[in-house]
DNA sequence: TTTTGATAGGGGAAAAACCCCTTATTTTTT
DNA sequence: AAAAAATAAGGGGTTTTTCCCCTATCAAAA
């Protein structure tokens, strides 16, 4: 019988090996190799150094090339490998946002052996496998009782993140090489855009959407 | 030969069995059983479900109760057994603390396979094994060029929690109870002890510090 | 070609945040 | 019991933030 094969991408070395010996405990699957982050696999996938795997289980937040960057590349240079998002993040927007680059399913890390291999048994076979949680946010997606990713420019996410210091609005109208009088207007903007008040609540919208990291 | 038992306790149960696999490949290693979270540990022990491991492998960031509450417990009531953290956690305070409550060792999650091997033997031949970066920081605490701890009060942490809203600090001179002066002093207090210039700096470090979770 | 829209900026004012210095009162330490 | 420290609050400032309304420019759209 054939074996499938998977690669899996996480920045922690001991948490990608610890799955590939799981993983390699499957029978019809087996891991070709592991990498620590995005820009790693691609450039794995493109010098062609390994064969391509069937499936590759992904993890999201990574230095250098996340989850996301990576699974829309894969998607759009080879289609026929399936990525199968694996993470911590269970918020609603950041799973959406990974099966819209094509993820083929998104499994959590608190998930049971058993269920991470019926998710690789069926992503072989039918392509995809969705867990309970995720065909019910699909459900309400379609609904449209989720709060879409609001889209920000380049200029106001790094207002933003200057707006996640100590810098004062002159100091940042400074370093953007603007008048303060248009970081006022970026500032109100955002207000409105992002429903918030004063600067806290920028500061926290940012860090809830990852633009600013603390 | 004999074998040594371990306990891996980890709130993702994907990692905690993937761990567990992995350890399972380890010549004299075997183990026991997995919790989620540190009450489930303390359970165990105290029922006597199962016999007591040599080694716990523990993970720090756990919901109900976490790992360095738990380590201190064990070392506390069952000083035989050895708890070697293992986080993703890399800030020198919490690896302190967990050294602190009793770990005999901190590994990262981004650690190799050989490398958890070997601290599993050290652990079982000496009762401890350091990375050097942990030799390090241990080094560097005591020349004492290390910012300790700074402990806060009840009250202040209070202040601190409101202070991550969009409230005014008049509103959250209502809220506590006190003058706005009295937020004042609060505020400024806190600028000096936490040496940061304004709101956006008490935000920063309450988050950084795990007073504010966003 | 006018119209829209995105971007950059101005005036002025009110509110909030920030700063320094002082005064009671209570609690803790010596 | 006296001194010191912690807690709560006021007076009176300056600076920063927030808010509203208004103009100019340039580029894309109708």
């Amino acid at each position: 019988m054939k074996k499938y094969t998977v690669v899996v991408v996480d920045d922690h070395t001991l948490l990608s090996q610890a799955i590939q010996t799981m993983v390699n405990t499957f029978d019809d699957f087996h891991v070709l190799y592991t990498c620590k982050n995005g820009k790693e696999l691609i450039d794995n996938f493109t010098e062609q150094t390994h064969q391509l795997p069937n499936i590759v289980l992904m993890d999201i937040n990574m230095p250098i090339m996340n989850g996301i960057e990576t699974t829309e590349w894969i998607t759009k240079n080879y289609p026929n490998v399936n990525v199968m998002a694996l993470s911590v993040e269970d918020d609603d927007t950041t799973i959406l946002q990974m099966l819209k680059v094509g993820a083929v399913g998104y499994l959590l890390k608190d998930t049971e052996k058993e269920v991470l291999e019926k998710a690789l048994i069926e992503t072989a076979q039918n392509g995809f496998y969705h867990t309970k949680a995720v065909t019910n946010l699909l459900m309400k997606s379609i609904t449209g009782n989720i709060q879409q990713k609001i889209d920000l420019k380049e200029r106001e996410i790094t207002f933003l993140k200057l707006a996640c210091s100590e810098l004062t609005y002159k100091e940042i109208a400074d370093i953007m090489c603007l008048s303060p009088k248009t970081i006022d207007n970026y500032r109100n903007d955002l207000f409105l855009k992002l429903n918030v008040k004063n600067r806290v609540g920028l500061v926290m919208y940012a860090i809830k959407n990852k633009i600013y990291t603390p």
